[in-house]
This record gives structure tokens, sequence and C-alpha cells, in this order.
RNA sequence: GCGAGGGUGGCUGAGCUAGGUCAAAAGCGGCGGGCUUAAGACCCGCUCCCGUAGGGGUCCAUGGGUUCGAAUCCCAUCCCUCGCACCA
């Protein structure tokens, strides 16, 4: 394959060579506010995949961008070594976590290196050592300290077959699946540690809207996600059972609640079911929170509204769910679709008490009437607004209140396994729970123990203890700490990997965060950004942290896919990255990935794109070498002077696209720009200066995506030291002037394909493009600016103008007939060099000498069909 | 059901936040030509319809509306993708 291309294999060795010797990555430590660029760290699995070439190569991209722009940069990268995996493999292969981990993570970071990815590995972080997992330990701490660290016994998501518990975070759809290995997740009551993000719902819903540089996408799922709701808790009495608190956000329908509704697992329900034989089927058997009918079973009990102090029944029903609310709601039939349908079976009354106006009192006895509206069989309330209604309500009830409710729970972080941070706290008999001194951090893992349960349990020397605050026999917390603790900080850790003594070194924490761009997938929206975002507000509030938000923008890369569907290891239509570097160069699967596509999109890898990517490159390369000053003899004439032009409007509009961050159509520029410079050479001998500026213009904005290709043509082009460090190119050409320009060029050499074919030219002698005159672009300038009912004589006034006579007037009723749409484009001037630069593209193509004339030079029959950006064209035969 | 983002010429995909220069960029595919012994690569052009001097017609999911003028703004409908969902 590669035997007609460039030797990319000792290219990209020789550099990656190059810049390890002279550390050209490294960020030191004296540099104020870097640009702060991150990918989020792999797991490392062994293997990098296109999702991981594709993140990586985005940041490494904008890195070194913004590094040639003169910014210094911090770039590193790590790795989130704990977890099952780990674990798993481990058992397979006989031998241990610790070991598997650390073999993959030196097989990825050689794969990473192969890719030319500058990171500063001085910087390097691995989640599973004891020297970065000891501060895990000491942040459990510190938030045990401020009271954000809770012991409960809980409902917990259990999976089987990883044995583990999972946060809501892990479990996945309706299906209710373990997020990493599929299988259905079981419910078991068990005693955990949960961080309380609850603390913190309001700020990080609120904080969302400034997060503007975040896609509005993961905004929303995380406020999705924390599901803030305001709205009323009441107390209902139940017979015999005392007070019950219900949550409703409509508490203007309460004169419409008919019936009680409690969750199957309410200490009610629990009693009742204890007492009668039906109910405790129901509740046993019968109830099923997942399936899609409400289901229940009326209890002899009522409850007093406490609003009308009617009695109205009580069911056990399995729609109310006891995580959500308070596990007790009220039953408004004619105002809820659930309630209604519930209603309907059981026969439970169901009465209006919204309607859109006060005489139109809907009928609700086929549907629920959900919406906002006026009350009516509401006693004192009736023709009140739902809103006005909510807040009079609730003020007038003793036993109501506004509260608010989230959808987001504490966050559980106890998992019963091996590989990943112990949790500090020793259980003593006497003192019970105890957190490890900080002293005594980090609590090291024992040594793996290959058993079915949790090694840590089976680690007898390790878990039994001396109990820290009274010396007396003691086990140690067996659990480890969800991974997701790990990376709610590591970014904060690559600010001062070595510091021992603290976490991160706060000042440079100060300078150096937040994170300018963050890079990675969105499978990550809620759980790992949301945490991140939790874990930084609380280190603000404790530790002197001056950033209240990690991460500025947020880029949510799209997938690779291959054949429009996701490349996985059970599909089987997995594109290896080691093969593609091996046969086309880890530079080509840059710039492959790259131009694809918009990073945010998905996008098809496709063998072939690739392979003319390759070919692209090698032709680069060709161009390069084969050029030499010394035999470029052309001048330096209008054609070169439009080859100038488009190179500055090329890196005008490159340095724009890498902003932000649309580096396809960066590279697709730079590519054109290959292509002009190609088309240059061949046309004639080129003028040396023009062409090596336009080569290295390509060569350095191609740098950031494909570096190790540009280095080494940089230094053909006799470049000094690495492109990595030299300027980014600039111009001063404007983005719309030049587009402007292109697009007359474009257009004119259309007109003239046009006409030959439909007038039937088979052998253009001689090809005039005449340029309007100064009088057009002066009445083209006043009619735009003008006010004047008529154009015309507002034209005239100018006598230069008027003393053009009938022409002046024709192009005047031209002018007022098109008079809303006219706009100004280029200068006279700019056009006749614009066309008189782009004359040879004509000339070439229709191999006929083309004359670039003013107006006053060219016939008049000719000359009046001329107007400002669009110039008559003569053609002899 | 709720929310977010979308529907552009054979395909992919810009433009649509600042309406006119948009028959609508770019790439792919297809067609023709050049180069070549030939193929590939490369180069040039064409690729909605009609047209013997740059013209005309129809067009950007569908149907309305605003405007001198709409792919671009507004409304409604349909469809697609993603997230959440028996959430009180």
């Amino acid at each position: 394959m590669n035997q007609d291309g460039y030797d990319h294999q000792s290219v990209e060795q020789r550099w990656q060579a190059a810049w390890d010797d002279d550390r050209v990555y490294r960020t030191p430590d004296s540099v104020s506010d870097p640009t702060y660029v991150l990918g989020m760290y792999p797991y490392p699995s062994g293997k990098l995949h296109m999702g991981h070439v594709r993140n990586y190569t985005i940041t490494d991209a904008y890195a070194r961008f913004r590094r040639m722009q003169g910014d210094n940069v911090l770039h590193p990268m790590g790795w989130d070594a704990f977890g099952l995996p780990a674990e798993n493999a481990a058992k397979e292969r006989d031998t241990n976590p610790r070991d598997w981990t650390f073999d993959c993570i030196d097989t990825m970071r050689g794969q990473m290196e192969s890719m030319g990815f500058g990171y500063d590995w001085e910087r390097e972080i691995t989640t599973c050592t004891p020297e970065y997992y000891k501060w895990n330990q000491w942040l459990f701490r510190r938030l045990y300290e401020e009271g954000l660290v809770e012991q409960r016994d809980a409902e917990v998501n259990w999976c089987p077959d990883c044995e583990t518990v999972l946060a809501d975070e892990q479990v996945e759809g309706e299906a209710e699946l373990c997020w990493r290995c599929d299988n259905p997740v079981e419910q078991r009551e068990l005693e955990q540690w949960f961080l309380k993000i609850t603390e913190y719902a309001d700020e990080l819903l609120d904080d969302l809207e400034a997060l503007d540089g975040w896609p509005e996408s993961v905004r929303q799922m995380q406020r999705n996600w924390i599901g803030r709701q305001y709205g009323t808790e009441l107390t209902f009495d139940v017979e015999g059972h005392g007070p019950v608190e219900a949550f409703t956000t409509r508490v203007d329908t309460i004169y419409g609640a008919t019936f009680f509704a409690l969750a199957p697992d309410h200490p009610i329900s629990q009693t009742l079911a204890a007492e009668d034989d039906e109910i405790h089927h129901f509740v046993h058997h019968e109830a099923d929170p997942d399936g899609d009918e409400p289901n229940g079973i009326k209890t002899s009990l009522t409850a007093t509204n406490p609003v009308t102090g009617q009695e109205i029944p009580v069911f056990v029903a399995d729609f109310v769910l006891s995580d959500v609310g308070t596990g007790a709601l009220m039953g408004v039939p004619g105002h809820d679709t659930r309630d209604h349908a519930f209603a309907s079976k059981m026969g439970v009354e169901i009465i209006p008490v919204i309607a859109p106006s006060e005489d139109a009192v809907p009928d609700v006895s086929e549907g629920a009437y959900t919406d906002d509206g006026v009350l009516v069989n509401s006693d004192s309330y009736n023709g009140l607004d739902s809103e006005t209604a909510r807040d009079e309500i609730t003020a007038d009830t003793d036993v109501a209140e506004k509260t608010t409710q989230y959808r987001l729970r504490d966050w559980g972080i106890s998992r019963q396994r091996y590989w990943g941070t112990p949790i500090p706290v020793v259980r003593c008999n006497d003192c019970g729970p105890v957190l490890v001194p900080e002293s005594e951090l980090p609590v090291e893992l024992p040594a793996f123990i290959n058993t079915t349960g949790n090694p840590l349990d089976a680690a007898d020397e390790w878990k039994h203890t001396a109990c820290p605050e009274c010396g007396g026999d003691a086990v140690r917390e067996t659990d480890t700490m969800d991974t997701f603790v790990d990376s709610s900080w590591y970014f904060l850790r690559y600010v001062s990997p070595d510091r021992s003594d603290v976490p991160f070194d706060l000042d440079r924490s100060n300078d150096w965060m937040p994170v300018d761009q963050y890079v990675g997938g969105i499978e990550h929206a809620v759980m790992h950004l949301l945490y991140s975002r939790f874990i930084t507000k609380v280190l603000s509030d404790t530790e002197g942290l001056e950033h209240r938000e990690p991460f500025s923008n947020l880029l949510a890369q799209g997938m690779v896919q291959l054949d429009g569907s996701k490349m996985s290891k059970s599909k089987g239509n997995v594109v290896s990255p080691q093969r593609i570097i091996e046969e086309y160069g880890a530079d080509t699967a840059r710039l492959f990935i790259m131009q694809a596509a918009q990073p945010e999109r998905a996008f098809d890898w496709t063998e072939e794109g690739v392979r003319s990517t390759y070919v692209f490159l090698t032709r680069l390369w060709n161009l390069v070498n084969s050029f030499d000053p010394a035999t470029a003899a052309g001048d330096d004439d209008s054609v070169a002077a439009y080859v100038r032009a488009e190179i500055d409007a090329t890196i005008a509009v490159a340095t724009e696209e890498y902003d932000s961050l649309t580096f396809n159509i960066a590279l697709r520029e730079a590519q054109g720009l290959v292509r002009t410079l190609r088309q240059y050479a061949e046309y004639t001998d080129p003028h040396a200066e023009t062409f090596e500026y336009g080569l290295n213009t390509v060569v350095q904005l191609l740098a950031p995506v494909a570096p190790h290709i540009a280095e080494s043509l940089h230094e053909t082009l006799g470049g000094d030291g690495y492109i990595v460090d030299v300027a980014w190119p600039t111009s001063d050409a404007d983005r719309s002037f030049a587009e402007k320009r292109r697009r007359l060029v474009q257009n004119t050499r259309e007109d003239v394909r046009q006409i030959i074919d439909v007038a039937g030219i088979d052998n253009p002698k001689q090809i005039d493009v005449v340029v309007a005159p100064e009088w057009k672009y002066q009445a083209l300038e006043i009619a735009v600016e003008s006010d004047a009912p008529n154009v015309i004589s507002e034209i005239m006034q100018i006598p230069e103008i008027r003393s053009q006579g009938d022409a002046a007037a024709s192009y005047g009723q031209d002018l007022q007939a098109e008079r809303e749409a006219l706009s100004v484009g280029l200068a006279r001037t700019d056009e006749y060099d614009a066309l008189e630069a782009a004359a040879w593209l004509i000339e070439r193509e229709f191999e006929a000498p083309v004359t670039v004339i003013e107006a006053a030079a060219a016939e008049q029959s000719v000359s009046k069909k001329a107007t400002p950006g669009r110039p008559a064209i003569d053609i002899q035969e």
C-alpha cells in the first residue's frame, strides 16, 4: 500500500523521539494561567479505540493550535485506573488487578505516543496508586467533617453479576440494566455511604444557566436529572394511622381529590399487609411498579382532606413510588392522566375542579383536563386562576407548606469491590464508625485475594485493626468508593501531581483552573460531569478554591461509526487504530478523523477516506520536497498576487475555524490551498517567495492535526526549531472581503463558460472582461444609502453621473427597480485587481488570452453591460 | 407524554442566530474531456428543467403567515434522533 507514499513510519518515530528528548510538551509549574485543554481520561482497558483517538486528537489539535498562537498550554493525561474490569481480568488470567492495570496503562501510553499526542507526561496521574487515592480518602474525610457524608441503610441497586451496588445513574433504561454488564439490576437493603450532593441541588441547577460554553443538550440532561419541582406538601390524616405527608404540584386541584394512595412499601401499607391477607397479597405478589397499568387495592381506611375536610378512600397502589415525593399522594382523577386511569379502573368518583374558563367546565369522564385554568367546584376559591389558587390554598391551610422536590438523590458511593479506593472508616464495637485519621492515610489496599465475594472481606489481617479512638478491636470498612469519586476532582491533581502534602496546590489551581476546553463522550453528560461540578463547589466552599465550576467549555464529541452503526466488539465491526497507524501513519488517521465531520457529529469511518487522506499527505510531501527556490524563477506577477491573496484568505478562514473547533472546515481550506498551489506550479513557473509562503502556510495550518509530517516539511522548508513552537500564521485578509473576491471570480468564470456554451463558441480567440465605470459604483452607493423615493433624481445630482446622459438614466432605472435588494460589494479597484489576478484561471481553461480592461478603454456597446460586481464579457471567435 | 436537537438538490453536508449578492459552498457518487500503451492517480468541466451571449422556470419536510423580497423570521402539522419518564 505505502510503497508509493511517504515513509510515515520513519517520519513519525523520528519526531516522537525528538519531542520526547527535548521535553517539548512539558508545562513548567511557573507558567501563569495556561490554556487548560483536557480530554476525559480513559479507563485503561489495554487498547486505544477509535473513540479515544477522536477524543484525544481533538484536544491535541486544539492544544497545539493555542500553543502556536502563543498561549501557554496545559495538556495532561492520566488513567481512570480503578474499576471492576481489572478484577475480572485478574481472575480470568490468574494475576492481580494491579499488575494487569499497569500493563494496560503501559500499552495504552505507548499507543498514545505513537499517535503523537503532545502530553506533559510528567503530570501523568494514575488513580489506583496510593499517592492518588490517598486524596480520595482525604476528600471523604473533608466531606464527612463538613456534614456532607451520611451512612444509612438504603435500598440500593445491586448488580448480581458485578456483585456490587450501582448508583442510580449507573442503572440504564426501563429494563434497569447494569451500565457495565447489561444484566438486570436487583434491589437490596444495605448500609451505604452517601455523599450529600442534594445539598447542592439548587446551585448545580441554577449555575447551568451561566455555563454557556456547554452544549444545550448536556445542560438539559442535567436539569432533568436534578428535576427540581416547586409544590406543596400537605398532611392528610389517615384514620387510625395519624398524619401522612403528601406532595403535590397541583394543590389547586385539591377539591378534586377523590382518593389517597400509598406506595406498597409505605410503612402504613406494610402495617396493613401484616394484618390483611388481600393487601399482603397485593403488596407482595401483584404490585408491579414497572408495569404500564396502574394497579392498586382499596383499604378500609379513609383519609381526611386537610382543605375540604372530606373523607376519601385510601388505596395501596403500585404506581406510587416510595422514592418519589413522600411515597403517598392525593389522587385527582379529573386533572391527572394517571390518576384518571386508576380511578376509572377502581370506580372512584371523578369530578372537575379546573376549567378553561368559569362557564366551560370540562367533561372529565373520559379523560383528565391537565392544563392550568380557573377553579370551579372549589368553594371560596372558585374563579381563581390555578397559580393564584396554589398560593392561597397553601397559605390558608395550616398543614400545607410550600416545598421543593428534587429527582436528584444523594450519591451512594459504597461498592462491594476490591479494586477501588478503600473508604477510610473503621468500625469499632464501642465507638461505632470512626474516620481513619488523616495522618494514617492512605488506607492502602491489601494484596488481592481471588475469591467469589469481596476480596477485602477475605483479607483478614488487613480487615482487623485497632480503633483510632479507643484502641479497641475494630474492623475496617470493606467497601470501596465508586470510581466516579476519583474522576470528580482529577483535573485538579494535574495542576500539582507531585505535591504529597495536599491534593492540589491551591494558589496554582486558582490561577490555572478552570479547564478551558474539556472534551469527552456524551455518556458522561450526567454522572461524571455532575459529580465534578459538585465536588468543585464543595472544594470552593471548604478549601478556598476560587472556582465554582470545573469546565468552562465542554465539547461532547460524536461517535466514530462503521456503516452507520457504532463500532463495538460484539458486532465485530471495530477498526483498530493500531492497524491504521501501521498502514497509513498517525498523521493520516488524525487528519482523516478531523476533516471527516464536525467534532460533535457522528461520522462513518471509511477505508477509502483514509486512503485519500494518505494520498493527500503524500502529495503535499512531494510538493514540498520537489520545490527548489533556486529553480523557481517566476515573476511576481498577477498570478502570484492571486495566489498570495488566496493564501491570506486561507489563513483568515482557517484561524477562525480552529478557534471555534470546526477543524473540518479549517482543514478543507488548507487542503484547498494545496490544490491552488499545485495548479499554480502547473500553470507557470512560480514566484519563489510566494510559493514558499504558500507551502509554509499549509504546513503550519496542518501542524496541529498532522504534527509529524508538519515537522518534517517545516525542516525541509528551512524552518528553525520545532513547528509546534512556530507562531501561527496571520494575515490581514478580511474573511468577508476574501469571500466576495472569490465569489466575483467564481461568478465571472461561470458567466464566461455559460456564454461560450450557450452561444456555441468553439474556439474563442480573445476574452475581454470589462469592469464597470466608476460612476456606476458611485450611483450604486448613493442608491443604497438613499431614502429618497426615486433614486434617479438623487444620482442625477452628481455632475459626473448626469454627464453620462442616457446611460446614467438607464442604469438609474435598473437601480430603482431593484432598489430594496441593492448592496455594496467590492470597490472598483478591488474588483479590477481581483479579476486581473484571476485572469489566468480563465486563460488556462479556454486557452484564449484574457484581458481585464477599464470601461473607458472598452467599446461602448460592451462596457454598458458592466455593473459593479458584474463585469461585461466580450468574447471574440 | 415532557424536554432538547433536527428535517436542504442522487448521497454526505454548509448556509439558516444579523431575510436579498442562494439554483443554494464543499466532498462523494455519476457523466464528458485531458494526460497515459492501458488502468489507477492527477488535472478540467458538467451533474433540477428549458435556452445559439451571461436569460427564464421550478426548488431547500408540508401547509399557512409576515415582507417589496424567505432555505433563512412567525404559526400549525408530519417525520427523525437523543435524553427523561406510572415523578405526584
